[in-house]
RNA sequence: AGGGGCGUAGCUCAGUGGUAGAGCAGCGGCCUUUUAAGCCGAAGGUCGUGGGUUCGAUCCCCACCGCCCCUACCA
């Protein structure tokens, strides 16, 4: 949108103790630090320590909406409330201006022969965006809005830079993702998408912790990046001198405890994964993931749909969310096998659609795309490919992608997953090419992936060594033999999951890009700006 | 990575092949119950960057940069 995100910075020498960079708007920044010399020479701290305040400016306007203003002047209430000015209308020797706090503005009232020649001064010095403390009692206007009626003014802090508009507010999609504090303030909307992403991380710790969880915290930095295929990032610690990988999962580790009797564990934190940005993938993003010793995959499922329908609820007080033009129930999930949700979502132009007896087949899922690219072909839609040579298990996943994944909108759980695509699950007692393994969709996004957790050491060096041998990017390198003696020592039967926090986030606050959850997303850095001698930088001060 | 869109004042946006406009914010003045306060006045821009076409480019063409969307990879 913009050329680059204003502030445009200039670079200046940087002496004792100054201010070394200067911000765009230059007129307006050195307007503001006049200004914060001329309340300095009141006689006033300019950044002062602390401010005692009783109520925010938002439990404020809560309490006494209703309060009818014949009672505020029988029963005077005094408040100290402290907040950011977001509105300010001086008229001569009285003025007005709104304070925010706690996502919530209240008005405050000044007059000169209330607050004195030096405080009235002071107010007039003052800009939107400073941070000021008032103390005086509440009151409502002619037009009946509550308000304080100032008896002391007190200077925060100074904003040396303004705040974005007031009316139209912030909408520069750049800017509100660099800049996030500025969208935090100037839009409602974006506060409340993030204090309802701490809501649930809230109610995730509550409902894990409640059945016995135990929290925890393992490495970021591994010796070797496993536990999901991805490719890594890749770092390097000097002293030891060796390259770490950022972790792509936490899998490994987290049933590492489960072996040490930590029998159910949870953690919540990044991944970090060093592939595609879109609305749905940041390179770093939360997951929740948990390890349950003595359950299997049904149990999991199960617990999952007391988890989101009960989550769904405390957050936004309801087990049904709008998302965009759906109504999703958490409350009903439906639930397919992987082979079933191609059966169901088989375009019905493309021929008979293969039922879970053909997939099951040897070579029954590559007929199926070979059937499905035909069709595509003719349509122009788009055709299943893949490289090197897939085997059945991989044909089975690449139609499920294409065929069934985007319309998944409700809440689903599609579970039984090819072993070959599933290295840490275990496979079916009655069928070795499937897992115990399920994946959660809503929105058409996947938000979840459990499974029962392979504990054969035998099973598992096979698999890690298959993957190994087939090679591609995302295939871990090495084996991770550490994991593999620690599975020797005894994983009790155990089932675990992945969630998407940040989806998850999505899908509970209507917003349908992960950029709009995620405070700080990445974003290519901003072009460094050409150095500018500017000597005497400050206001008052030369050199 | 490929395709599409966007980039004009601090913010939100108009606009034109002939040297740029509004509202808000900021500056000076008036104003002691305003609330998108009002009124008067002055200011503010290498129109994303670099090339090209042209007598002349913010506008047309090309390249680059950044952001957004879609597709691909992925969770």
């Amino acid at each position: 949108m913009k050329a680059r995100a204003s502030p445009v910075i200039l670079r200046t020498t940087c002496r004792k103790g100054r201010l070394p960079l200067q911000f765009e708007p230059l007129d307006q920044f050195q307007q503001r630090q006049k200004k914060l010399e001329e309340i300095r020479a009141l006689g006033y701290a300019v950044y002062p320590h602390e401010f005692r305040w009783t109520e925010t400016p938002a439990a404020l306007v809560e309490a006494f909406a209703e309060t009818p203003a014949a009672e505020l002047e029988a029963h005077r209430r005094e408040v100290r409330v402290a907040g950011r000015i977001v509105s300010y209308r001086l008229m001569g020797k009285a003025g007005f201006a709104h304070i925010q706090g706690a996502g919530k503005r209240i008005q405050v009232y000044v007059k000169l022969d209330v607050l004195g020649e030096r405080a009235f001064k002071l107010f007039q010095l003052l800009d939107l965006g400073d941070n000021v403390g008032v103390a005086g009692h509440l009151f409502r206007t002619k037009t009946n809005e509550l308000s304080v009626w100032v008896e002391e003014l007190t200077f925060l802090s100074k904003a040396l830079l303004p705040l974005p508009e007031k009316w139209h507010g912030l909408t520069d999609i750049e800017i509100r993702y660099r800049q996030r504090y500025l969208d935090l303030l100037a839009n409602e909307k974006s506060r409340q998408v993030f204090l309802t992403r701490a809501r649930i991380v809230q109610e995730m710790r509550r409902f894990f912790d409640g059945r016995g969880y135990v929290e925890v915290e393992t490495p970021m930095m591994h010796p070797i990046a496993g536990g999901a295929a991805a490719r890594p990032f890749i770092t390097h610690h000097n002293t030891m001198d060796i390259d770490l990988y950022l972790r792509i999962a936490p899998e490994l580790y987290l049933k590492r405890l489960v072996v040490g009797g930590i029998d159910r564990v949870y953690e919540i934190n990044r991944n970090f994964r060093n592939e595609g940005i879109s609305t749905q993938h940041n390179p770093e993003f939360t997951m929740l993931e948990f390890y349950e010793a003595y359950s299997n995959y049904r149990d999991l499922m199960e617990l999952n749909e007391q988890l989101f329908a009960l989550l769904a609820e405390k957050v936004t007080g309801s087990t049904t969310v709008r998302y965009g033009e759906h109504q999703l129930d958490f409350a009903k999930f439906q639930k397919l096998t992987m082979r079933e949700a191609i059966e169901k979502y088989w375009p019905a132009e493309a021929g008979a659609a293969p039922t879970p007896a053909e997939l099951a087949a040897p070579g029954g899922p590559r007929a199926a795309v070979e059937r499905y690219n035909q069709w595509a072909g003719r349509t122009g839609a788009a055709r299943i490919t893949a490289k090197g040579q897939p085997c059945d298990g991989e044909w089975t996943g690449l139609l499920f992608e294409e065929i069934a994944e985007k319309h998944l909108i409700q809440p689903a759980f599609i579970y039984d997953f090819p072993t070959e695509i599933s290295p840490l699950s275990k496979q079916k007692p009655e069928d070795p090419a499937l897992t115990e393994r399920f994946e959660i969709f809503a929105g058409g996004m996947e938000i979840a992936n459990g499974f029962s957790e392979l504990n054969d050491p035998a099973e598992q060096e096979r698999r890690f060594l298959e993957q190994i041998a087939q090679g591609g990017e995302e295939a871990p390198k090495q084996l991770d033999a550490d994991y593999i003696r620690a599975l020797c020592h005894g994983l009790p039967p155990a089932a675990g999951e992945g969630i998407g926090m940040d989806r998850v986030t999505m899908l509970l606050t209507d917003s349908h890009s992960i950029r709009d959850v995620i405070l700080f997303p990445l974003l290519r850095p901003e072009a460094p700006e050409a150095k500018t001698e500017t000597p005497g930088a400050f206001a008052g001060e030369k050199d």
